[in-house]
DNA sequence: CCCTATTGACCACAACTGTAGTCAAGCGTA
DNA sequence: TACGCTTGACTACAGTTGTGGTCAATAGGG
């Protein structure tokens, strides 16, 4: 399943409040993009069209929400990124990040901590 | 400056042997892309439209070489990635990574090393 | 010297993306 | 009750992407 840029504005919204209708997705992007709603449904369309969204009716309209776990397609579009990007290698994606000031304190942290796991 | 996934691996091989024609990155892809030769040119051609690739006349050909650095580049697509997808948290990008044993034994090395510099 | 293979230039075309408009049906308000 | 606003369904349309075809010039093999 792949899902546009776009499309995951729209996935992002709904994996934070599942079961919310077209209007209420428009009111939780309005701050970040200047969508017309019907830009925002057009998005909803396709997403529902190829299963990664689930309608559930309510009244006259439907509520949404997301049909495949928020985890699971994170994880499957870091692998492709970093094959894509870096040959499979994800040190060189940390060294990125940290270069450009992506990690926060907390994250080294965060990284440190998950090192430690997977040392063992 | 964008570039598309299909472009990026005609990169992929300017960045690893600059200056070389349009047969010899058709010779460098063969093993991994089944692209007839003319989807070569078509992709380089579009990134020479695009200024990513500089041209240099080599008899009744031209070869090819970057106009931008690898590096820069990986940085800022790296960056827009984690900030799409995790929402610009790079530990959980990790955390994926891990999970998907996307991560050799030489990629934690690397990583320890490099959040050994980090908290410094 | 002639034919074939290669090259860049230009063209084609369908799928996917971003961004919205039109339409008809119904809910809620004056 | 008559109207306007909201909703889903359908349509539009240009730009990007993946994939490759046509054409004319030309370099190289026989």
């Amino acid at each position: 399943m792949q899902i546009a840029p776009a499309e995951l504005e729209i996935m992002n919204v709904l994996w934070d409040q599942p079961g919310i209708g077209a209007s209420e997705i428009a009111e939780a992007l309005k701050d970040d993009k200047s969508w017309n709603i019907r830009t925002i449904k057009t998005l909803v369309g396709r997403l529902v069209e190829k299963g990664a969204l689930k309608t559930e009716p309510d009244g006259r309209r439907y509520l949404y929400r997301p049909a495949i776990k928020r985890g699971d397609y994170q994880k499957k579009a870091a692998k492709q990124f970093v094959d894509r990007m870096f040959g499979g290698r994800a040190a060189p994606l940390v060294a990125h990040l940290a270069d450009s000031r992506g990690l926060t304190p907390e994250d080294i942290a965060d990284l440190e901590a998950l090192l430690g796991e997977l040392r063992k």
